[in-house]
DNA sequence: TTATCATATGAACATTTAATCATATGTTCA
DNA sequence: TGAACATATGATTAAATGTTCATATGATAA
């Protein structure tokens, strides 16, 4: 863990292990992604930007239900919104969390 | 993607969303990297191979934990196992995974 | 064989989490 | 203004999950 002891440099690892806090936000990072509906929802909004209704539609699942999982997305920074008129249109954040999937789904397929 | 002109636009995904089985498949996957204790062991043998009660010292932690965690790495196919004597060893899987953590740590450090 | 060490595992408990229901907030338009 | 619509949110409930304790399994050496 985060050992900032000066004396202790046996350390011979290559990658350094990032500090306790850090690993904390990369596990609850990977937390969001470890739910079928918010993986279902990055992957219906990947594309085309979506509003909640139709997101929820595409799913078959309650309007609710699709807020609150876009909540999670939206506090971790996984999507972007915008307003028109009464509707809230969602869409992946970037580039970067595609990837992160991606890398997710080679493991998977392999 | 990120289409902002809300006028008529065809929705033609580059993206096919994967069967709903391999959907569940990745968020289990997710679901493996989303935990802190996980993710402080892969750290730990990221580098170099260790025995489980190395494992445990080194986290401060139960060995009962650290094993049983172990287990979860083993199920998902993210780590080896080697027997010596009366220990086992464990270390990462492969690059794969390194570099899906690596994935995320972009995304949490930026 | 038996004692000892290293690891794995089952059960119990506490905590977290996702879905649902009901309702609140916010927007548009008559 | 008020009705209708789209989305967000709080509370509740059920299910999943991580840690701990106690113990089982498996390996080594005497």
């Amino acid at each position: 863990m985060n050992i900032t002891n000066p004396t202790a440099d046996i350390n011979k690892s290559n990658h350094e292990m990032p500090d306790l806090e850090v690993l904390f936000d990369l596990a609850d990072l990977f937390k969001v992604f470890g739910d079928s509906t918010r993986i279902r929802i990055m992957f219906t909004i990947s594309d085309n930007e979506m509003s909640v209704q139709s997101i929820a539609d595409s799913l078959n699942m309650e309007q609710s239900t699709i807020s609150h999982q876009l909540r999670v997305l939206r506090q971790n920074k996984l999507v972007r919104v915008r307003r028109e008129g009464k509707q809230i249109y969602y869409s992946l954040d970037d580039d970067h969390v595609k990837r992160i999937i991606e890398m997710g789904l080679d493991h998977v397929l392999e």
